[in-house]
DNA sequence: CAAACGGTTGAACAAACGTTCAACCGACAT
DNA sequence: ATGTCGGTTGAACGTTTGTTCAACCGTTTG
């Protein structure tokens, strides 16, 4: 058979190296970018920050009041809000004693608005 | 609700059951939705899943060929396909000894693109 | 049939993760 | 200064998670 015909994809172990192997390993993103990537989600993947965004989405709330929203203490919220910080998700302004946080774009929006529609499907 | 602020957020932490919390509270998914949607997330959040993910985009792959493009034992890549699988984000087709893995829409495609452009920020 | 191969599975182990707890810091009031 | 309150932090703990290992199943081949 002819190697420019379009074969089914020949897959025995044996034969490392392989064709398919190749031309997938050419169109693979960089480690650093599939790392990038999945540590992204990761934030995502917790339902307490899950929840602290859209608690956060559009009026600021301070730490106390997030808390009480989610029925949890203070120091569980705070440590979920520095991952989110970390990761430049969200934004802070303090006042007086208070800190205040709200989602930092748009983005965020648009990304959970995506899955919600995967989930709903 | 505006963005601009009106009053500034009332939030003392004796003040339990502000007008903030209660408004929020309506505001917020329910708790089902929070965890199918981090849920969702928690399976981009592993490289090796998103290296998967990349790796069947287009053509189909069988395990042995995944394995042998991530460098991972077979096992270890069945492993994970069947997370991506039970999550119905992948679709697979059984060939003789072969079992070839591919994305099952472009939802998947989608919601990756997304992520990639916050990445690049 | 039996052996070999691709793939799956469950248990075990180590690493990563989230919450709790206690101590701490800064801003405000007395 | 002392105390209080909102918030942060680090260590400890229990849980979750991903990989390894070994055994297993279904298909193909000798």
């Amino acid at each position: 058979m002819s190697i420019f015909e379009k074969t089914p994809p020949d897959c025995e172990c044996e034969e490392l190296h392989s064709e398919v192997i190749e031309k997938k390993r050419e169109a693979m993103p960089d480690l650093a970018t599939l790392y990038d990537l999945s540590d992204f989600f990761k934030i995502f993947g917790d339902s307490t920050r899950m929840s602290i965004l859209f608690a956060i989405d559009g009026e600021p709330m301070c730490v106390c009041d997030i808390a009480e929203l989610l029925g949890m203490t203070k120091s569980a919220v705070s440590h979920q809000l520095k991952i989110l910080r970390q990761s430049d998700l969200i934004t802070y302004r303090k006042s007086g004693k208070n800190v205040y946080y709200t989602l930092a774009d748009d983005h965020v929006r648009d990304i959970i608005e995506k899955a919600l529609e995967h989930i709903k499907e």
